[in-house]
This record gives C-alpha cells, structure tokens and sequence, in this order.
DNA sequence: CTGAAAGCGCTAACAC
DNA sequence: GTGTTAGCGCTTTCAG
C-alpha cells in the first residue's frame, strides 16, 4: 500500500507539500501540485482515513444505532436526521446493534468512532448509554427515558399513544379491548400498555389477562397472538395492537377464520407505518412524528457539539389517525 | 481526554502492560489487569478505535452503500447481507452515498475505512468504483454491470425481467403496452427497458414514444407519469411500470380518475415489495431474488478477502408473481 | 512556497 | 510478567 511519504518521494517533494498538494491547500503552487496529484494516481495511493483522523481528533460523523439495518419502518426518521446532518457537513452512519456485547453499534460507542450518536436500539443497556455519554460524545436517545449528563432524549408519548388508541375505542362503545403487546423490554410498548391501562381505568373498565397477549412487535407474532385469541373462544369487541406490523398480522389471522374487521371486531394499530393505509380494511391508527423526532433529534445532537445547553427531554405528541378498521360497537 | 498513557501512569504500570490488560492479554497477571482496569474506569478511558485500526492495519468491516440510508426496500437484502458479515466476526456498516464527492460512502471507498464494500448505489460512478477496487479493498457491485480486478457483479437478471413483465402482458392479449421509466441513468431501469422492447418487437409489437414516461422510480413520479397518460387521451391497454412504487403511483392516479384496474387497464410492476400484494388490486410484480442476492455478495466478498478466485458476474433470475392487476385484454 | 520534525493513541516486538 | 521502544500514516507547526 502506498502511503504518502511514498507519493512524495516519487513526485520528488517534502512529505508537507505532499500532504498540502493532496488536500488541495492553496500555498502549493499549481505545478507541484499536479506534479503530486501524478505521482499519486501512479502509485495508485489512497489516504488512510484513520490516520487522519487520528490526527485531526474529529470525525465529522454521526452514528445512528439502530437494532436492526434492515428494519424498514424507520425511513423517514432517518431521513430526517440525514438531512440534519447532511446540512452540518457531517457524515452519517448507520450501524446495527446486533451481535451484543461487541456488535458495531458498541465499538463505535466506545471507541470514539464518531462525534456523537443517535440511539433507537433497545438491546443498548442504560448503563453502556450512561457510561459512552460524554462532552466529548453526546448521545440522543429515541426510545428510552433516560437521562445523563450530555445525554438526553427525544421520545413521542407513547403513554398518552396507548391511551388515546383505547380511548377512541371506548368512545365507540367498545368494552371489552384486547391489547396485543411487544416485547416487555421495550420501553415503548411498556408505556403504551401502561396508556391503555389507564384509559380502561378511567372508563371504569378492566383489563382481563387472557386479553393480554405477546406479539414481539413482528408480525407474525401479531398473527400468532390473534389465532390464539380465536382459540381462547370468547373475542373482544376490540383489540389494540402495539404496532402496526403486528396488527396487520393480526388482519389476516381473522381474515382466514372469517372473523371481519371491523364488523365482528375492531382493531386499532400503532405507529402508522406505510402499509397501514393500504391493507384491507385501511388501518385505524396512532401516528407518530417521525420526520420531527428525527429532525429534532440531529438538530439537538449538534447543538450538544457545539457546546449549547439543551434540556434534557423532549417529547412529541402523537396523531389518531381514523381510517376503517374501527367501527361503533354494536350494544 | 483520558489515553491509555494516562490510564498506564495512574496504575503505575508501563503502556504495553496497560494496553495488554485492556486487551484481555493473558500474560498479564489478575492484580495488575484488576489494577488497570480500576485506572481505566476512574479515568473515564475510552479507547481510540481510529489509533487501533491503524494500527492494526485492518478493520474486520464492510461498508455497505446505498444510495439513501432510509430507502426501505432492500431489507431483506440487508438482512442476509448482514448474517453474512455477522457470522463471519465483521461489523457491517451501512452509509449513504447522498452528497455526492464527498459523501460518505466515496470516504469509505477511498480512504480505506473497511475492508472491503457491497455496493448498491447508482450516483457511484463507474470510474470511482474501479479506481478503488483493489486486493486490498475487494467489491462487489450490484447494481449494474461492471467489472475490474477485485470487482465483481452480483445482479438480478433485469432485461429477462422487463421481457418476462412485458411477454407476459402480450401472452395475455394485450398489444398496447406502455412503459413507465425510472431513472435513465439506472443500470436497471435501463435493462428493464431493454427486456420490454425484445418482447415487443418478438411479438411484433410497435413502442410508441407517447407511451413512454418516466417516474423517476418513486411514488409520487409514477403518480404523475399516469396522469399525463391519462390526460393524453388514449390509453394503453396495459402498462408495465419499471418498479412497484410508480406502479402503486399509478394505481392512485387510476383511481382518481375512475379508471378500473384491471377491468379497463391492467397494470404490472416490478420488485415485488412488501406492499405489492397488499394495494388494491394486489399488484402483479417481478420478485427479485433479493435474500439470495445479499448472501450471495456477502460470501463472495469474503471469498475474495481470503484471496480466492471468484467469477467476475454473477447473474440471479426472477420470478413472475401472479396477482390481480393484470387480466387478459379484451378485443 | 518547501522541508524537517513532532506527535495523534495505540500495539507488538524485544529485552529484561 | 513487565517495561522500553519503534512505528502505523497522516497533519501541521516552525524555520528557512
């Protein structure tokens, strides 16, 4: 591998002008410089980015930790904080969480990889949080309530979500409403189970247990969770899916034991994602603000860079979005 | 920020026993490491991966690029792509290639950031892609036909998938087919196209220019490809749309207009993306082998980090998928 | 403008 | 086992 000591050698300057020549520094003159530029498309030379930034101390890069590269349902979000971070000049990369202990996500947490991070990986421990956040690498944390110093978060309600989902259904003179959950470890599902509870509460309603089902999130959970209500013989009038994926498994379960939506039972989804328009009926939902809690996340890691106090939380509302698959129950 | 220098003065050992203590080396006695790693976390430690890396001279990852971090449709190919890298001890990860110049991804392919690089991203040009494929930085490309020593080609066979999309059409009856384009400059979309004027020109078909429109590969350019059709008066008897989200694009348009699909014009798209069998009707697509394709490229790039011979192109097939937007014309 | 030299933080011989 | 030391490849003073 050439380096640049060689490519100076052979343009037959100092290590220096090299090194200026290459990053396009104006105080080389124009026939060195091609005079260098030659010299390194000859040796076929590449920069070794760690090298330099080793030397510089700054990456001009963000790390988004997200559990899973190929999860597809958070495309606008990171959208979003691409464009932030686009707009700052700075780089983003993804890496996966997966793999534990030393996954990706961990080295570049705790190996200075990058200027900073964007979390939204619930297999990341509180404490890896706590411990990699510093001045030196501000963390923005999406799907846990927690807070450190140069650590903060950027979460949406989710209580207020499970809440205003099962409030909509007992304003349709629904009773009896199944909730479908995630895996416990997630603080989302968690906080929007403990919504779902306290609407029931309010409405003088109870939870029965045999109406609490785990669905992991996927969907095929949601459809195993549903087949099983089936089985169990006696249905809800409605059920409250965690997420969306696991409702729309939940659609087909019913749909292949004839059981329509919503004239035999409502269902309400969460999360909005893309598909939940399109699946038959249209899916009744709570939408989160994605592209905002993106956007707002990268602009709060870079005001953390630049030195600038920020609070340590930020939470965005949510939207119920009425589409077809919840109907007025029938007394 | 704490080195490792500093971690070694606190513990009173020398640097190398510090940095084999943090290593795990076991030539290092258990009071010393305990002591060490006791100076390490008073310190706040945080190792420096760049200085590592360049040490080491190597960095047991593989970037992978994409045109867009958020697009939400190669997950799948994500996915096995990762198990791949997973099971082999690497990291993956992924970056953007938005920003041209000096995106990210080019940083990663020049600066020799990884090991080596799957590539999916077709604002890379060729020429940057053959400069800096090496021994040293292996890549596989797949999304387009190219190869160079230490370059390699993981494709879907394209214009067998246009001929497969459009003879299917003609087999059905139907002699006015219109194409919905994506980008020119997309390998693919160029292919697709290719395959859709064999299988015209086999059945003696004419391609008419006004039936020729392009949608930019997204939703919303789909979208209003179809309404200027529409709005031209005549229409084809089917239209075959050079991916799934023009093709859901253009559903919408037809709708709007109260043109039944299939009944009055059958629509085929191409990807099979998640959605595709779930839009009103269910979308008749090409399936891409997109599993097969990301664990094929994940293998060959390890074959070709061990120093093994591959074959410079490798070529899937697709599969027809029969659903409802497409009926057999009416004469 | 150019060149010599001092490290960035870490690892891995090598000697003790 | 532990300590000394020589770089990895690069940027960037500082003197010419």
């Amino acid at each position: 591998m050439a380096t640049i000591k060689d490519v100076a050698k052979l343009a037959g300057v100092a290590l220096s002008t090299a090194s200026y020549a290459l990053n396009g520094d104006s105080k080389v003159s124009a026939k060195t410089r091609t005079k260098v530029l030659e010299a390194a498309s000859q040796l076929n030379y590449r920069k070794n980015g760690f090298a330099m930034d080793l030397k510089r101390s700054r990456t001009k890069t963000i790390a988004l930790i997200l559990t899973d590269l190929s999860g597809p349902y958070y495309s606008e979000l990171i959208q979003s904080i691409q464009d932030v971070a686009l707009a700052r000049g700075y780089d983003l990369i993804a890496c996966s969480s997966m793999g534990g202990r030393d996954s990706t996500a961990v080295k570049f947490l705790r190996e200075n990889r990058a200027d900073g991070a964007i979390v939204l990986a619930y297999n990341i421990s509180n404490e890896t949080l706590q411990e990699c956040a510093s001045e030196r690498f501000p963390i923005v944390v999406m799907d846990r309530e927690i807070s450190s110093n140069c650590l903060i978060n950027v979460l949406v309600d989710s209580e207020l979500g499970g809440y205003t989902a099962t409030r909509y259904l007992i304003e349709k003179g629904h009773k009896t409403i199944a909730y479908i959950s995630g895996p416990t470890s997630s603080y989302d599902n968690q906080r929007r189970y403990e919504g779902y509870l306290r609407a029931l509460q309010e409405a003088g309603l109870e939870e029965k247990t045999k109406w609490r089902l785990s669905g992991n999130f996927v969907r095929e959970g949601g459809y195993r969770a549903t087949k099983m209500m089936i089985m169990q013989g006696e249905l809800p009038s409605a059920v409250f899916y965690g997420n969306d994926e696991m409702a729309i498994g939940g659609l087909k379960a019913f749909e292949e034991s004839q059981i329509s939506v919503p004239n035999h039972i409502s269902v309400i989804g969460y999360d909005d994602i893309q598909l939940a328009e399109y699946v038959n009926p249209a899916l009744t939902t709570i939408r989160q603000p994605k592209r905002e809690a993106g956007s707002l996340a990268g602009h709060l890691l870079f005001q953390m860079l630049d030195g600038d106090e920020v609070n340590p939380a930020y939470k965005l509302g949510i939207e119920l979005m009425e589409r077809k698959s919840v109907i007025a129950a029938k007394n």
